[in-house]
DNA sequence: GTAGATGATTTCCC
DNA sequence: GGGAAATCATCTAC
């Protein structure tokens, strides 16, 4: 709306206005407009049309005054102030401020009806939902730990690394303080800037026209203000929480080898449950524990569940994509695992002999019942098929078997490798043992420490023969139980 | 620098 | 939810 289209309309509204109050004050108290002198002063001309009904006259009035506004500014200091004094003092003042009110009221409508009624901003609405999710804005839930557990479950941890979730959920707790201090701080700022802002301006209206609703409208830019202040807050805020989260998932993406002894524990596990290659959880709890503790004479840090988890999963896949690639470790872990069972068992021999010299066959018992060797009959079938690769429950995936691996511990395959030496020794003490103790049980193919790997024609794991406690000879009582639930 | 090994992550399926 | 498979990313040996 143009200036002059609003002082015609102000013009015409005036002249109305003045009418009607004309018409009022005449008839409450019989005091005609037209006779009052104008104070302070101030040379404006006499209204013409004394009987209030020209409006011509009116119009010439009205418009003298609006020029002298308008030019107010053109004046000195003193003039101005002079002219203003004159001008508040005028007879037609109160209905020029009304009209002027109407008049800013219609034109800050038609200036609002574009700016208002605006659709929730979908930025903000984006931000709004990730601080929720991420746990930072909405009600305090343990400090994001949601997002942490979230950020677990996405990586694959299944609740352990409690050293990175703590890690995370006080970095985050950090976050969503900071957010909710700001935020705080900001709605502070920003009521007591209203308040300020409307009693200037409630204070300013008895000068100027200012009506209630521009004061609701003042106060409603200053919240849109405040609210793109707010929505920098949140950018800012969700901007740390993505960089946290990546440095949070970047850390847990970063790896570092296992050591030796920690993947030997694995691979022996591994090997020894060839049939069933499926820890149970509390297998991996113990596997992990077992690595952790020869981890951390080295390196210091830990295998958690998860990352056992994370190596039989790798593993079972490997193995099976490449089972000629693995024969070797297979078998060389199977040989390893069948040298300490012959220390074990040649251990429990001295012992028995120690303990019970009249009775030095009369059977052989490891701590393991899988491990009873008390049937004559089965060791000594054991005993030929180890030396002559005949048993099946040696059969080693698609071709060999233990006994093969056996021999080639003394051909060109092993010769060289660190175990080669040994096992060839351990071997001659095990030939040595078995030929003391007459034999196995069979029930020691039913072991899944030498069972047949268990790759059926579907390429899955067989379920046949793991035993619901399966304990390496190499481990003891205490060692790792599979899970016969897979 | 590169190839292979390997731990971690993601996606899909049951 | 757990596992298979694919893939990524890093480590390691050469």
């Amino acid at each position: 709306m143009s200036f002059s289209i609003c002082v015609a309309q102000c013009t015409d509204s005036l002249a109305a206005t003045m009418d009607d109050q004309a018409r009022i004050m005449q008839s409450i108290g019989g005091v005609s407009l037209a006779g009052h002198s104008v104070q302070g002063g101030m040379a404006l001309p006499p209204p013409h049309g004394h009987d209030g009904t020209d409006g011509d006259g009116r119009k010439q009035d009205i418009g003298d005054i609006l020029h002298q506004i308008m030019t107010i500014t053109d004046q000195s200091l003193d003039e101005a102030q002079a002219k203003k004094h004159g001008l508040n003092c005028h007879r037609m003042k109160p209905a020029l401020f009304s009209v002027l009110c109407e008049i800013k009221e219609k034109t800050g409508l038609s200036i609002r009806g574009a700016q208002e009624e605006d659709p929730p901003d979908p930025q903000l609405m984006r931000l709004d939902n990730m601080l929720l999710a991420e746990g930072v804005a909405g009600p305090e839930k343990g400090g994001g730990s949601a997002a942490a557990a979230a950020a677990a479950a996405a990586s694959g941890g299944a609740g352990d690394n409690s050293i990175e979730h703590s890690d995370y959920r006080a970095k985050l707790t950090q976050i969503r303080q900071i957010y909710h201090t700001e935020l705080e701080k900001y709605e502070q700022a920003c009521n007591e800037f209203t308040t300020h802002v409307m009693n200037l301006l409630r204070e300013q209206s008895r000068t100027r026209p200012i009506s209630p609703k521009e004061i609701e409208r003042m106060v409603g830019i200053i919240h849109r203000k405040f609210s793109s202040i707010q929505m920098q807050l949140k950018q800012s805020t969700c901007e740390a929480v993505m960089i946290l989260r990546s440095r949070f998932l970047d850390a847990r993406r970063k790896r570092r080898n296992f050591s030796k002894q920690a993947t030997e524990i694995l691979n022996e596990y591994f090997y020894s449950h060839l049939s069933n290659p499926y820890p149970s959880e509390e297998a991996k709890e113990e596997l992990a524990k077992k690595c952790s503790i020869t981890v951390s004479q080295g390196v210091g840090s830990t295998i958690t569940v998860s990352q056992v988890s994370n190596w039989f999963g790798n593993k079972r896949i490997r193995y099976k994509k490449n089972i000629g690639k693995f024969q070797e470790e297979a078998n060389l872990y199977a040989a390893k695992t069948a040298v300490n069972a012959a220390h074990a068992a040649a251990a429990a021999v001295q012992n028995s002999q120690a303990n019970s010299p009249t009775t030095p066959n009369s059977g052989f018992q490891m701590k393991d019942e899988e491990f009873q060797l008390d049937s004559a009959e089965s060791k000594n079938t054991l005993l030929t098929n180890m030396f002559t690769g005949s048993s099946g429950s040696f059969n080693l995936p698609n071709s060999g078997d233990m006994f093969l691996s056996m021999q080639s511990l003394n051909g060109d395959s092993y010769q060289g490798a660190q175990v080669g030496a040994n096992v060839q020794s351990q071997v001659d003490t095990l030939r040595h043992v078995i030929s003391q103790t007459a034999g196995y049980n069979d029930a020691l193919g039913g072991n899944t420490m030498y069972s047949p790997h268990g790759l059926n024609a579907n390429g899955g794991w067989q379920d046949a023969t793991t035993p619901s406690s399966v304990i390496s000879p190499t481990e003891g009582p205490g060692s790792v139980h599979s899970d016969t639930s897979n």
